[in-house]
DNA sequence: TACGTCCGAATGTCCTAACAAAGGCTTGAC
DNA sequence: GTCAAGCCTTTGTTAGGACATTCGGACGTA
């Protein structure tokens, strides 16, 4: 049975019509109205039905395609592709995350400053002795230490205040000011926590911390926030979807 | 001043014209030809230079704007990007990662069965009933011990055998039996090592392990693997690119 | 019954064409 | 000299059409 989604296609908004629709089909999937592995409207089904032209159609169920949601098989059709494998929005901060399970995040600033940094530098494709805004939280996931998070970031951000940092996430920071992290490479790792982690996260010597350093870029390829975190092990686990498509 | 990339289309292969022009633009970036920050040709020279239609040059440089590798804004042009941030291919088997960087692996089967496993068989969506191909191998870099890693597999893989795992990656051998993971949703931690753990892997109490478990699926969303695995903490990290593009 | 061939359906590739929107640059008015 | 309006270049969006390729199933034949 082909499920014909209810679409509404408004030719006056600035939002592309391709991208009107991908998201309205994909949140009659994600919504549960298409169920995987149904069948799917046909292209020209879709053409005729709504008025648009093939690539337009085609446009809009790459992206979804693109996201997982779709399988499409040449001569076959297309069918929404099992439901465990939907990519979820990657790049987010500790701050989105904890609020995102209910566990209510805030934060101490430990220390903050404005100086040269060689490796930070070098990290940030910066002059080596350009200065750079540093700092170190420590996050608290309520009432329990989770975190020491310590950031570098460069001086075109140097107006951010200890203030801002205590109440907001980071990225949320950036972009308020324009800036829209897109792409990061992660390291992660583990090791015993030092002297300093395991005073602040109340740890013992025997439970370790799960490490990242992280280096996000905006959309043009320029490095935005380099970071070297800490979690304690027992309360964090790191998330990622990997693909290949 | 801008790039002439040299280019030679094969009107009579039977990989799209799209295609064949995206991998021989994606060389001249990679291997250095294209500098990062040089402008690009833009669409409509490369139209006429290459006798190809606009829409096919579009969809070559989306191809390589997709994988990072340029940047595009409109009524500017398009540039080599921040080469920083290329993606890597991301879903590769420790064996394969081994093997890049030059420390051969080995492999001791520690131990292999077919039976019912109500965890594995939810990850794997399968009948609970359903018996389910389990093992696991202790991995080598050299003559380190790297890792222990417990794999799941449905029942239509009953035919590996223990000497195949020991001479080849588990993804190299699912390959030959014409199955291609392309996505899998990993979660990272790490916790101090059992006691089984410090035994293969030669760790005191106070050294923790990594912990990484994968579920991975094939291009139609069907689960093709599930796996528990502990890594040496001090011998292995693991490197990922989120992205959110 | 078993097997191979043909056909229809669906997606994949490629083309031409037109207009919209955004950014930088030139030109002109003040 | 300064600033704004308008032009040019470039990418973004949408349309419509033609043909290729692949898959499954129907049909027919041995």
């Amino acid at each position: 049975m082909v499920e014909r989604v209810e679409v509404h296609i408004d030719r006056g908004s600035p939002m592309p019509l391709y991208h009107q629709l991908a998201e309205q089909l994909a949140t009659a999937i994600t919504d549960g109205t298409l169920q995987p592995g149904d069948p799917f409207e046909n292209e020209m089904a879709l053409t005729e039905r709504l008025g648009l032209s093939r690539p337009t159609i085609r446009r809009a169920i790459q992206e979804l395609v693109g996201q997982g949601l779709l399988v499409r098989r040449r001569g076959l059709g297309t069918r929404v592709a099992n439901s465990r494998v939907h990519r979820k929005a990657e790049l987010t901060s500790l701050y989105d995350d904890l609020r995102l399970v209910g566990r209510e995040p805030h934060t101490k600033v430990l220390s903050f400053s404005v100086d040269v940094d060689e490796k930070a530098a070098a990290a940030l494709d910066l002059p080596l002795d350009e200065k750079i805004l540093n700092f170190v939280r420590l996050r608290y996931a309520g009432d329990d230490p989770l975190a020491v998070m310590h950031n570098w970031l460069p001086p075109r951000f140097a107006d951010i205040t200890e203030d801002e940092l205590c109440s907001r996430g980071l990225y949320s920071l950036l972009r308020d000011r324009g800036i829209r992290p897109v792409v990061a490479r992660q390291t992660i790792g583990a090791r015993p926590p030092t002297a300093t982690e395991r005073r602040h996260l109340g740890l013992k010597p025997s439970q370790p911390v799960l490490t990242m350093t992280r280096c996000a870029f905006d959309a043009a390829g320029n490095p935005v926030e380099y970071g070297d975190h800490s979690y304690r092990a027992d309360g964090y686990s790191i998330e990622v979807m990997l693909d290949e498509r």
